[in-house]
DNA sequence: CGGATGTTTGACTTTGATCAATGGAAGTGG
DNA sequence: CCACTTCCATTGATCAAAGTCAAACATCCG
């Protein structure tokens, strides 16, 4: 696996040639507290922002009053992409936690001195991750039982946050009404479910803090695949070795 | 709105920054049957597939046998995208109706040759899309009731397909079944779902095609949001101003 | 201490799933 | 042309999973 990284925050961050583009801009860092509405639906779309560090919620809220998290941004995600065509934002954004971004103009995003070959490139993975990652939220949330909507989701967030260190603890950045809005339930049922798995002894809670117990468990549960972040660049081919198996277990 | 464009498929087509990359590749385009099977999730990941004509679904089975449609994709989309940055496929791919498609290496989509200015920005401007349209899909998923979830699916096809003609009539190109494991319902549901809107006067059905009869009226029951294609492209490429502003017309 | 925020629990209700039977349309082969 | 099959859609009866409602409990914090 390797792809090791210093911060606590696991092995995400910005993709170096993301930051290669970034430099030549000259974009001011943004730090906002965790809470904070950064954009909201129907704002004119002007901005991405690139996540350096923390959590940022991208959601939308429907007409009756429901909301749905569509997307939990971490280290090196860009939010706000989807709008990218669009006169106005079809998503919310809110930081979970505090955090700090770098908003891109659009029109700098699009501006050939950020876009160099390698940038490019980047950009297209994270795009490309990004979508697999919705894919697979919306598997889950469209075709899974209560119980493993809320497995999936740990197993999800484990895999994005994992590190080497062996600490197996991490924190969802959502409160049980948020893991309602996004995977489809109620608080309700997220509190029933969480306490069950906690009583089987698949996971072990700590405050907000969760430790996976029984990974192999809950993967064989529902057919968990892992995510796996390329461990080599894009565009360099290079050598084969590597991943060869990174999947299943 | 305008944008009108000749076939009858509505003004959905290839962008033609994506033909120019691709006439610059020398790919052969591939015609399939409806109902062939494209891809396999699993197989090695090597090439996308950009649809020119007809309707391929993307969709992905789950340990216990169900299934859900991830995406569907239209003339213009590429198939195959999340997996850009894995070494196996992540979804599988089956064409819905007779279709023609350019499977593009993902080697050579990632050659300059290929990638152009314009051509990138084609490309940008149409995950974009995928992306907005791939997230209203998970908001009607998971936070409508199944009525609703029917409405929504009729508005977006409705909206993707549209044309000027003012002939509203269109094909979902889809079973009941299908229709089920794309919204998150059973057949039985969905069955029931356009029996009633059908008696209800929101919809008038000809055999495998729909003609929406209250447009407004369902648009307000689940505050539905037009799709809004840019009547601009994104980078203005072919008159040399390139990428000033492009963006927020 | 009081207030805000979030979680847990139980009683009850509702939506959509499941099961099963029926019917229709299209295609095939004799 | 008629049996026969296959694939899909429809309908009704029943059931169960998750929603709703409401109260209690926990934590944190000034």
């Amino acid at each position: 696996m390797s792809y090791r990284v210093d911060r606590n925050s696991g092995y995400a961050q910005v993709p170096a040639a993301i930051t290669a583009g970034l430099s030549r801009l000259n974009v001011a860092p943004l730090c906002v507290a965790a809470g904070t509405d950064i954009q909201h639906e129907g704002d004119a779309a002007q901005t991405v922002y690139l996540v350096e560090s923390g959590w940022v919620a991208s959601y939308t809220d429907l007409s009756q009053g429901q909301r749905q998290i569509l997307y939990l941004h971490q280290a090196g995600d860009i939010a706000g992409f989807a709008d990218l065509g669009s006169k106005t934002t079809t998503c919310s954004l809110r930081s979970q936690r505090d955090s700090v971004l770098f908003p891109i103009p659009i029109a700098m995003l699009k501006s050939p001195e950020f876009l160099s070959g390698a940038t490019i490139a980047a950009l297209f993975e994270k795009y490309a991750q990004m979508q697999s990652i919705l894919m697979r939220t919306l598997a889950a949330v469209g075709r899974m039982e209560a119980r493993h909507r809320i497995v999936w989701l740990i197993l999800m967030l484990h895999d994005r946050v994992a590190d080497d260190t062996g600490d197996e603890m991490f924190e969802i950045p959502l409160n049980q009404s948020e893991i309602g809005d996004f995977v489809g339930l109620t608080n309700v049922s997220v509190s029933k479910m969480f306490s069950r798995l906690s009583e089987e002894g698949y996971i072990e809670r700590k405050g907000s803090k969760i430790v996976v117990r029984r990974l192999s468990d809950m993967q064989n549960m529902i057919g968990y695949q892992s995510i796996h972040y390329r461990p080599e660049p894009m565009f360099a081919p290079a050598q084969g070795r590597s991943h060869k198996r990174a999947l299943n277990n």
